[in-house]
DNA sequence: ATGGTGGTCTTACCA
């Protein structure tokens, strides 16, 4: 079995115990990390390469950083895609036991009108034109990472409530849909899934405690790779430690041959 | 109850 996940961290600094923990407990071969805040220069490389760990990482300073962590070794990293100059650091492609994996922290968009959603919009059609060639090149496929777009109402803890927001908007979820119309397939509704089940909750107003969330941290799978794909989960237990992130981790297993 | 919490070279910003 392998297994592939993904997590936002909000802060590697804050996070790495957690993370570490994580890894061992799950026995995850290949972790996708998203919102680790800090340069590369900080990379707790050592840390991760004394447990045996390859890693890879594209970061900058307080915001955004993705990292790719793997018991496995680590080729043809892109930390940027063709004609698409963008100093937020918030891809990281490699390949990974023969899978190519693609590591996205998706903009908020902060809100529906706002510049920084159109910001998303822009990149969000980028990413596609990106992947597009990515399936060509590479036909066992994994998009992963905080997609920051709640997929349906399934993934709305309050789906009245949350009408039109951003994470929700009809254009963030028609670009999302753009994506999977590529080849992709949401893992995790390959299968039967309890109800209001979600990957992130506010820190505020007690939002996990009272289940108000939403499901936007994703495993996107090619038609190729979802047919090995056996199971797709959300694990909320580390959402319950002390200083948590505000997002869970989720993952794939996978019958790679 | 139009707030709340958490992270960051913080006193503003992002989420």
């Amino acid at each position: 079995m392998f297994k592939l996940a993904s997590w936002n961290v909000n802060s590697l600094t804050i996070r790495l115990e957690h993370v570490l923990t994580w890894l061992e407990t799950m026995d995850i071969d290949v972790l996708a990390l998203q919102e680790t805040k800090m340069i590369d220069e900080k990379f707790p490389l050592a840390t991760f390469a004394e447990r045996g760990y390859h890693v890879v990482y594209s970061g900058q300073k307080t915001y955004n950083g993705v990292a790719v962590i793997s018991r496995h070794p680590i080729t043809d990293v892109m930390t940027d895609i063709p004609d698409f100059s963008d100093p937020q650091r918030r891809i990281l492609a490699v390949t990974v036991g023969g899978v190519r994996l693609v590591n996205l922290y998706v903009p908020n968009g902060a809100s529906v009108g706002s510049d920084k959603y159109e910001y998303k919009l822009n990149w969000l059609d980028k990413i596609k034109s990106f992947l597009d060639q990515q399936l060509i090149t590479y036909p066992e496929l994994a998009v992963v990472g905080d997609f920051n777009i709640a997929p349906d109402d399934r993934d709305v803890h309050d789906p009245v409530e949350w009408e039109g927001s951003v994470l929700v908007s009809p254009l963030e979820r028609q670009a999302f849909s753009n994506l999977l119309e590529l080849g992709l397939h949401d893992s995790y509704r390959l299968f039967t899934q309890e109800e209001g089940a979600f990957s992130w909750w506010d820190y505020r107003a007690a939002g996990f405690r009272r289940n108000r969330g939403l499901r936007i941290d994703l495993i996107l799978l090619s038609h190729q790779l979802h047919k090995k794909c056996t199971g797709s989960h959300i694990d909320k237990i580390p959402r319950k430690w002390e200083r948590p992130s505000d997002h869970a981790p989720v993952w794939v297993d996978l019958q790679l041959s």
